[in-house]
DNA sequence: ACAAAAGTGTTTACTTTACACCCATGA
DNA sequence: TCATGGGTGTAAAGTAAACACTTTTGT
């Protein structure tokens, strides 16, 4: 048992972890096992540990109840709603995070819990203020799509043009006509063609790029980035 | 007393509050009457209650040390390092505030500490890892008044278009050309010429201009906006 | 008279947008 | 042969950047 003088709120992490399916955005979510919100869908994460930041607690979660290593992850915003959990004063530290779906094999994790994938616009009801949480999250993957190439993180090593767009379209919710985004996006660089697609499809074989972080990161050493080089 | 089955870290809020003396950025610190960092120079914040949100804490602390009231406040990181406090595991909060230094009559809280501003480059050693969060508040700052009309709030109602123009330089740290920031301002609509300063200074009287507010909220309202409108 | 800030437009370069036809592939 | 996605360039419009001289006022 642990004895404070002024009472503590719980601390806890939960992650919005991305995934893209090369058409839509995708979520992750647990089904809870237990109560409050026993058969709710929710968001991974769980208490803070006392000897780890937030972000080492949010990986670990991450990876007890999803498996899922090696992820991008960034902290966006604190939710601390006086109600917002309906056993004790529960402040959430929240992530969002993004995986290439392809580097992401083993899910369900250790407590039995299912993990799911859910299109961003077909999620299911959720537990506490999760549903705040990931709206909060995409607005905020919104604007950092257009400050830095993360949006490279949620797909294959080698894509499509046509990915990147669609990607880049279901992020910001509009639209790109397809000449002008491509030559946008090839002036910036940072592609490199891997040559055509070898997987034979039902149409013309695409040109596959990769992109190019040695390059991004020796423009960004000598500042030849504008504000936001990605706002598309 | 208050017993938990798992230890819970401390939670505290801080604020890193912007002024504007028309030249330089400033910030307001509190000289700290305990220990640890007994003597220097803090944030302005403190615990959260239970029954409070990180938001109403802060505006709460902020009341209480700097008298502080009606600002415009946000929350933009939750730092976590498990030894940023040496007596426990304390989490913070953080929070910038943006306030017109006129509206700011009163300082000096009822907690006897001193409170001061300080130009941002002329810092005094800090407590905690305070530095590490007025960097980020800064940082943020810059993405955001990017964003959003947010510079208005350190200006007094009615300004020049000089201090306008110095304020984003000093938050964006580069500097514009005169003239087309002028154009740039003028044509986002927001600014209503209020007349000449009537007040007598060294040399021609400038333009007054005021924000208009009713119109950025209409164009909201109708979508009109870019993503970055404010990107100077 | 001079120092300091304020007022004022135009030209050039660059960036963004709109737009249409042919090609390769598998069903 | 048809449906689907992929490849390609140019012209027009709009936005951003560079640039200098005159005015006002107080010292």
């Amino acid at each position: 048992m642990f004895t404070y003088k002024y009472p503590h709120p719980s601390v806890t992490t939960d992650c919005v972890l991305f995934g893209f399916d090369g058409r839509e955005l995708n979520i992750l979510l647990i089904e809870r096992g237990f109560d409050p919100f026993k058969g709710s869908w929710a968001l991974p994460g769980g208490f803070l540990n006392m000897d780890e930041t937030a972000e080492q607690g949010a990986k670990r979660e991450l990876m007890e109840e999803t498996s899922v290593t090696d992820v991008f992850l960034e902290q966006f915003h604190t939710f601390t709603d006086v109600d917002r959990d309906p056993r004790e004063r529960v402040i959430t530290i929240a992530f969002y995070a993004l995986v290439r779906k392809s580097d992401f094999k083993v899910i369900a994790g250790d407590d039995a819990a299912r993990a799911e994938w859910f299109k961003i616009h077909e999620l299911p009801p959720l537990a506490f203020d999760h549903q705040e949480v990931i709206k909060m999250a995409q607005e905020r993957l919104q604007e950092k799509i257009a400050m830095k190439p993360i949006a490279f993180r949620l797909l294959d090593e080698k894509f499509k043009m046509s990915e990147l767009q669609r990607l880049y379209e279901v992020i910001n919710e509009k639209s790109y006509e397809r000449r002008n985004f491509a030559k946008k996006m090839i002036a910036t660089g940072l592609l490199a063609d891997r040559g055509p697609n070898t997987v034979p499809e039902q149409n013309r074989a695409a040109t596959l790029y990769s992109f190019r972080e040695d390059v991004y990161l020796s423009k960004c050493e000598s500042h030849q980035w504008k504000k936001y080089p990605f706002d598309f």
